[in-house]
DNA sequence: GACATCACG
DNA sequence: GACGTACGTGATGTCC
């Protein structure tokens, strides 16, 4: 076949893959002699999706992955500092390489590299002959120097994003279309490459330049007509640099091949050889996927011989046909003997739905060692799930609940045995809905979380593919999804089994794995004293609930209503037209196309931004942004607040239940979810109103105690700058000290203004400050928050150092530490680019909102106790405050007691060198309380 | 389901 | 020297 019109050939940028592969996963050794094999692996998974995604009329017929070989090019000839500042290639990957390319053959693609060629070239060789053969072309890259080629039957395709660039996108890209992105980048020079270009240009002025002279040749012949005369000189005197340049990013169209796009027809893998080389890489996971796809048997690998220190986890395969139906008395005692024969059990609930509130038990599931589970169903309903009606009766084969229960609870509740849960929190509260407690427990996800905060997830599914390299029975297929999903106790019988018992087992290995590890991590104290001991007392907190007025709500909800209907009305006005405001697309077309307004700027999706800052500018001009946002505030308090939290009160309680999730954020802070309570407004009047809602029932206040500005006063002693420590020993306010230090102005004479400022860098500072950031925050020119910032450096100059030292201890281990031993993962440091830079601010947040998160997780662990004697029950946590509900009168015993717990939440294991304050208020809301 | 927007600390 | 930039979250509506 020879190649042409109506052919797609597929051009892969290896290199693109394997960099993407080493970067993505963690640095995994093959098990048996622990040879570096991530970046394989995560190659393997990238070819493997790819080629799962090739389906449809626009599969390609050809398909080839270009790699580059050796580092000299004939570029290196014309410049030889071409691609010099390129670090060089990480130790653990180098082995690899090889490997990518023999991955590609068993895979049976095209594997091509040529000597002294970059595989740029050889992609734009090809590339151009496709064109000019009459057939498409794909080039499966988002290197922009490969831009240049786009167009006319060549596209690029993101394959992480899915994200097609056709001549649009580099336009949108490069200011300029594909035939003059060379010009441009010629200018523009790049950092990356080492490509100099032209000093003080960049992308936009290139464009410009480019656009108004037409092309580059044109432009350096007429560089005396630049106006600006810096511009100008620089164009002549670099005028040969940029010729350079332009020689460096223009790919080779003709490099000598010795193969045609022919040979690169897609051929299908074969089996054996595929199945084979994922075997010898030792990939449990995707060698079985593959094998399932191909319908055939995976190949054994091997167990490897585990080494000395690491922990020895029992690596028999999953077999769901191996659990057992618990349905009588006498089973389930031989499971209990089992269960006092090794004194512990992982424990699983199963139930009708994922609130823990109204769920009910339907099931449950224990497992004692690899491999041995087995699951009781209670209350499943008997009849085929497609049963129109449904039917209320219950299967067979199934014990009374009561009886079951009756068998269990002193096993649950016994100190002698262990339970371990996978999110211990869930089953805790379902079990406490029926007058359990579960005790002790272990927990894999919190243990996951101690050791590995900022690096995945803690999900099952996660744990279980990285750590067991096993990917859990889906619950989709058997619940289904949308209106027709039904609930588990709908579920028949033999897959409930297979699906509930594997659960548990899969802790039970999740925490033999995992445990042993807490050790060596270093972060048993962590999981002992800042995450196990909170599961309980979140889970009465999830379980009180705080009372929430309905009818408040509504009112509100109705005013909001015809405030944004009488807007929806001047808008429409305003715009001379209807359209739908809560657009941001609509708004934006409406703005800047139809009513001509200046400065509309788009994002990367084409769209224009809207945000509040972009509107805010316009407000001052214009009437229009300013109705869309009050329209937008009122929207968003309605369908977020006022109408979606009536929603959530619960029908028994009469009150909201949130539910916080442990390891959700990765510096240790909960996250509420369903609803969130911790982003209830405060900020704006209107939306203050909105805790007016949130009461205390009937004779008793809400007592709120907050932290006063405890992540401040946190960098001042882990930064240790005496001022600062100083300020806050005093009293003082502490964004006007920082501005009377800053910018010599004396506290008496201090202006809102300049302590607003203050503040600003004094927040800045907590988040990895950026000159950048700070003028965009204050909407001051750039060099302005710069020199902000160098005063601030220099004033108080251990916070470069702790930025510095900070950053250098999160490159040289890959994580950052709170001053409670919180070790918060940050990968990204190590790689290049912008994401260095949100990595490197994000260590630098870490330690001080982690400590932070760990103070007030000590307290709310101690308040239970303390508060024991006090009619008061603690229920909501916002980070830096606790809310409480007392009986009236108790009100003032309950601050001095919970203030006390709070203000010394860190003793005895760090000793602060700055006291920790905490304001108090109370009221019959929560406004009042605040 | 991605994206934009906006609520909180 | 330019790049793209404040940290951490969750919920909602639009649009594909």
């Amino acid at each position: 076949m020879t190649f042409g019109k109506g052919h797609h050939l597929h051009l892969i940028d290896g290199s693109a893959f394997i960099f993407r592969a080493y970067h993505a996963l963690p640095p995994l050794t093959r098990k048996s002699d622990g040879l570096p094999i991530g970046a394989v692996a995560g190659f393997c998974n990238m070819l493997h999706r790819y080629v799962e995604g090739n389906t449809g009329p626009d599969a390609p017929t050809h398909v080839a992955v270009i790699f580059d070989k050796g580092s000299h090019t004939f570029r290196n000839d014309m410049y030889d500092l071409y691609k010099a500042n390129r670090d060089a290639m990480p130790e653990d990957l180098r082995p690899q390489m090889p490997l990518t390319r023999s991955a590609t053959e068993a895979f049976n693609i095209a594997c091509k590299e040529k000597e002294g060629f970059e595989a740029d070239d050889i992609i734009a060789t090809l590339a151009v002959q496709a064109r000019a053969a009459g057939g498409q072309c794909t080039i499966i890259s988002s290197d922009k120097d490969l831009m240049q080629l786009v167009g006319d039957g060549v596209e690029m395709l993101d394959a992480m994003k899915n994200n097609r660039i056709d001549r649009e996108g580099v336009f949108a890209k490069f200011g300029v279309y594909p035939e003059r992105v060379v010009d441009v980048q010629a200018l523009a020079g790049d950092s990356v490459d080492n490509v100099p270009g032209a000093p003080g240009i960049g992308i936009k002025t290139a464009a410009l330049l480019i656009n108004e002279y037409g092309d580059l040749d044109a432009l350096l012949e007429r560089a005396g007509e630049i106006k600006q005369p810096k511009r100008r000189q620089t164009l002549i005197d670099n005028a040969d640099q940029i010729r350079l340049s332009r020689r460096l990013v223009q790919l080779d169209e003709n490099t000598p091949l010795d193969f045609t796009i022919d040979d690169l027809e897609v051929r299908d893998p074969d089996p054996e050889t595929l199945l084979g080389f994922l075997a010898e890489m030792e990939f449990r996971t995707l060698t079985k996927r593959i094998a399932d796809q191909m319908g055939k048997e995976a190949p054994v690998i091997a167990d490897a011989p585990a080494a000395p220190d690491a922990p020895v986890v029992a690596d028999l395969p999953f077999d769901p046909e191996k659990y057992e139906q618990v349905s009588d008395a006498a089973a389930l005692q031989r499971w209990i003997d089992a269960i006092y024969e090794v004194g512990y059990v992982a424990v699983d609930t199963e139930t009708t739905g994922l609130n823990e509130m109204t769920a009910e038990l339907v099931g449950i599931s224990l497992a004692t060692q690899p491999g041995t589970a087995c699951y009781i169903p209670l209350i499943h309903k008997a009849g085929a799930s497609d049963d129109l009606f449904g039917s209320e009766d219950l299967a067979e084969g199934q014990m009374k609940t009561e009886d079951a229960l009756r068998m269990l609870t002193p096993m649950l509740e016994d100190p002698a045995i262990l339970k371990i849960g996978q999110n211990m929190k869930y089953d805790a509260k379902i079990f406490a809905q029926i007058g359990i407690t579960v005790a002790p427990f272990d927990d894999t996800m919190l243990m996951s979380y101690a050791q590995h905060a900022g690096l995945h997830n803690h999900g099952m599914d996660t744990l279980s593919e990285r750590y067991l390299s096993h990917t859990p029975i889906p619950i989709k297929p058997l619940l289904g999804s949308g209106k027709s999903a039904i609930t588990f106790d709908k579920v028949p019988l033999d897959k409930a089994v297979q699906y509930a018992a594997e659960d548990a087992d899969i802790t039970l290995r999740l925490w033999q794995f995992l445990k042993p590890q807490l050790h060596s991590a270093q972060v048993t104290k962590v999981y002992e004293t800042l995450e196990r001991p909170l599961v309980p007392v979140l889970a009465a907190m999830e379980r009180s609930g705080v009372k929430v007025d309905r009818d408040t709500l509504s009112r509100m909800s109705n005013a909001f209503a015809q405030k944004m209907a009488g807007l929806e009305d001047e808008i429409y006005e305003i715009a001379g037209r209807k359209f739908n405001v809560g657009s941001p697309k609509q708004l934006g077309e409406i703005l800047f196309d139809e009513m001509g307004i200046e400065g509309g700027k788009k994002g990367k999706t084409g769209a224009y931004a809207t945000g509040v800052d972009i509107l805010e500018d316009l407000a001052t001009e214009h009437e229009l942004p300013a109705r869309v946002l009050d329209w937008r505030q009122l929207s968003k308090l309605k369908s977020t607040y006022t109408d979606a939290l009536q929603t959530h009160i619960n029908a028994d309680t009469g009150r909201v239940h949130t539910s916080y999730s442990i390891a959700g954020a990765s510096t240790g802070r909960l996250a509420s979810t369903d609803p969130n309570l911790q982003n209830i407004p405060i900020r704006s009047e209107e939306g203050r109103r909105i805790r007016e809602a949130f009461i205390a029932e009937e004779g008793k206040t809400l007592v709120a105690l907050d932290y006063s500005q405890i992540e401040l006063r946190i960098l001042a002693h882990i930064a240790d700058i005496p001022a600062l420590k100083e300020a806050f020993e005093r009293g003082d306010d502490i964004h006007a000290m920082t501005a009377s230090e800053m910018f010599d102005v004396p506290m008496d004479e201090m202006t809102p203004d300049i302590r607003r400022r203050a503040k600003a860098i004094n927040f800045g500072v907590i988040y990895g400050i950026s000159g950048f950031g700070l003028a965009r925050n204050l909407r001051i020119p750039r060099s302005e928050a710069q020199g902000f910032i160098d005063r601030y450096f220099e004033r108080f100059p251990g916070i470069r150092t702790y930025m510095d030292d900070t950053k250098a201890f999160a490159k040289e281990h890959g994580f950052v530490q709170t001053l409670f031993g919180r070790k918060i993962h940050t990968p990204e440091i190590a790689s290049k680019g912008p994401r260095a830079g949100f990595a490197a601010r994000a260590a630098i947040n870490a330690p001080i909102q982690g400590t932070a998160a760990d103070v007030i997780r000590r307290a709310m662990i101690r308040m239970p106790d303390a508060i024991k004697d006090l009619p008061a029950t603690m229920l909501l946590q916002v980070h830096d405050e606790l809310l409480f509900e007392v009986e009236k009168g108790h009100e003032d015993a309950l601050i001095d007691a919970a203030r006390d717990v709070m203000e010394n939440a860190s003793d005895p294991v760090v000793k602060l060198a700055v006291k920790l304050t905490v304001d108090a208020g109370k009221g019959a809301n929560w406004a009042e309380a605040h």
